[in-house]
DNA sequence: TTTTCTTGTGAGACCGGTCTCAAATGGAAA
DNA sequence: TTTCCATTTGAGACCGGTCTCACAAGAAAA
């Protein structure tokens, strides 16, 4: 833990020395500011390359205080959304030079402070966060209301006024779920990984991330236009990648009065009940129709095909990133929320119910 | 592009003068280093609380020389390998207090250069690149010699001696190979997302990538184990994403001697075929057998599943990141060639040649 | 020729920390 | 009481850049 052998870097003074002019000048040339004659340009420049010099970027964001990075912090880089969305992040913020210092949150709020600390102290000029949690949000707030420019990707937060870019999120669920009430289905269930802080029933104001909560109101919104009752009671949380998931969609599965339909909040939910699906022995779609958020890979390739809502995930990511680095370059409009549109990809994984088919005969 | 409000942030002078003691004495307590009485830091550290002191992380590399942070090279962040080698890393780094800063090279050797050049520009403590190309290696051994340790994932490279994490390659495709020969097979493919610098032609020295190069020796080994010759004309680089590879599986899956089988270098560039597969009408497994390296998620839901070679891929990530804080610690043993084993997990993907069945009855 | 302006250059402060060194303080030993 | 040592504190250099300011020299204007 002691000593790392602190290689000796070649510095503006050490270049100045070999150029035979003073450090203020060689750092003019070297740093690309200020007025330098053409011959003692010339002089410093083969000196740096005599002397391969790389100028030390710390040192550079330590005087002018700002880094050149952004911070991007979300919930689950495995998750192919994230993934994508953070290529799109990416690609916009090599285009100006940027880079970016991504964290992982894991979906949990104190990793999420404690990665935008970190973030912070390493001087981030501007952040990007997917916010774990919609109840707390008090670490947001602080950095919104700092001089550090702050830009939501995938969920809105009512209360933060910031630059933020999201989906269609309830007309895309509304769709979805009309898709699902039209082939007949009424137990519908809609399932999340996200945790509610707090108690649901019914209260949907009490939901604070818009995406879930635009999510279930669109999904109950097309509940209610198709006469489904107390539609939600089928509204289920923290359907992640745990074994008490897992054990959760079991039991779900195997009840009696099992739902026919399922709206998925996101690939990875979707896979784990495909898989849960599988292993209770039931069939896509007969025995059960699945929608889910998110035109994963994969979809496309299981049998049946999945039926999904495509977002514009790259898109997103290239979005916010785009919104951030306006914002950078001193941009100081009000802050702008954009809703980005959906698609729907219908393929095969949902049936009509039988018997509406039989009911119709009668 | 002129003024980032500049916040003016608290410093520990800021601090001290608050607590009424000298810049050094604060900084003492707020750096946790050197002793202070118990009256003065609770004094120091009431102060700081007060004013809200955040450390300024940037100022502090810059004195101490280390960044606290690891720079991150991979080919593809889209890759579910990487997202998932790339968790095991920073889930590890977490664990020291490093954070770190990812880079996307997209298989590109400029854009590596380039992703290294500006991560050791910020000071990284430490360098873990996955080499997009094999020819080109002079940065790479450059940063090995400088003071900055080095760590290869998932790709060693024979000519730089620094500590690598790979996983068994050529034994993995062997077995896999062997599998496909066992059930009769002779016209076997192997398809890599990798590209060759260069010409191969049977001469597999060429190849400098350890992971293609051993895969290839594997997958050839099998194949005169099982007396097929010429296996390495069915070799194909270069099977990416993009539509001229995607048309190459088309021409290969379309010709009158297609193969029968084919082993795929990594989940993406088996889903590919998986797709192309069932465009040109063919069926898996009666038509095609397919084998790929990495357990991807969506390998299990498939009709049929897929085969694959499990590879420990957390781990991976998990060790290069062990390997290089324990060298950031100071540890000076020589470099250290960490070969994990992989499993194959057999399913539905593989099957008998017929006319073998018809040989062996005959 | 003298004055004024422009341009190029150097000296040195500064950013916010770390860290060396010397001085001050106080208790124990002589 | 005097001497010595350990502990605590302060002053200030330093890291590697940026940037302000003053000054020198040459060009243009008077």
């Amino acid at each position: 833990m002691k000593r790392p052998p602190k290689a000796p870097s070649i510095t503006v003074s050490d270049v100045a020395r070999q150029a035979k002019v003073s450090k203020a000048t060689a750092a003019r040339v070297l740093g690309g500011y200020g007025r330098v004659s053409k011959t003692v340009r010339a002089a410093v420049l083969e000196a740096a390359k005599a002397l391969d010099y790389r100028p030390n970027e710390l040192a550079r964001s330590m005087t002018t205080g700002r880094s050149g990075s952004i911070g991007v912090v979300v919930g689950d880089i495995e998750n192919p959304f994230f993934s994508l969305a953070v290529r799109g992040i990416s690609d916009v913020a090599r285009l100006s030079g940027i880079n970016v210092i991504l964290a992982n949150s894991g979906e949990q709020v104190e990793a999420e402070k404690n990665a935008i600390r970190v973030l912070m102290a390493k001087q981030v000029d501007g952040l990007i966060v997917t916010p774990a949690q919609s109840g707390e949000i008090a670490h947001l707030v602080e950095i919104a209301c700092s001089a550090c420019p702050l830009a939501l990707l995938d969920r809105a937060l009512p209360d933060l006024d910031v630059d933020t870019v999201t989906v269609d999120d309830r007309d895309a669920a509304l769709r979805a779920t009309r898709i699902l009430t039209r082939a007949g289905h009424t137990r519908i269930a809609y399932m999340t990984a996200a945790v509610l802080s707090g108690d649901f029933r019914g209260g949907e104001s009490r939901i604070n991330t818009s995406t879930v909560r635009e999510r279930i109101l669109g999904f109950l919104d097309a509940c209610q236009e198709a006469g489904i009752e107390r539609a939600e009671r089928n509204i289920r949380f923290g359907s992640g990648r745990s074994e008490t998931s897992r054990a959760a969609m079991h039991g779900l599965l195997q009840s009696p009065d099992r739902p026919t339909a399922i709206l998925a909040s996101d690939s990875v939910v979707a896979l784990e009940l495909f898989k849960t699906i599988r292993e209770c022995g039931l069939h896509i779609p007969q025995d059960m129709s699945l929608i889910t958020f998110h035109d994963a890979d994969w979809t496309s390739v299981t049998t049946p095909p999945i039926t999904v809502i495509d977002q514009p995930v790259y898109a997103l990511g290239k979005s916010v990133a785009e919104l951030l680095i306006r914002r950078l370059k001193g941009d100081d409009r009000p802050p702008e929320r954009i809703i980005l549109p959906t698609t729907i990809i219908e393929r095969m994984s949902v049936a009509q119910v039988p018997d509406v088919i039989t009911q119709a005969t009668a």
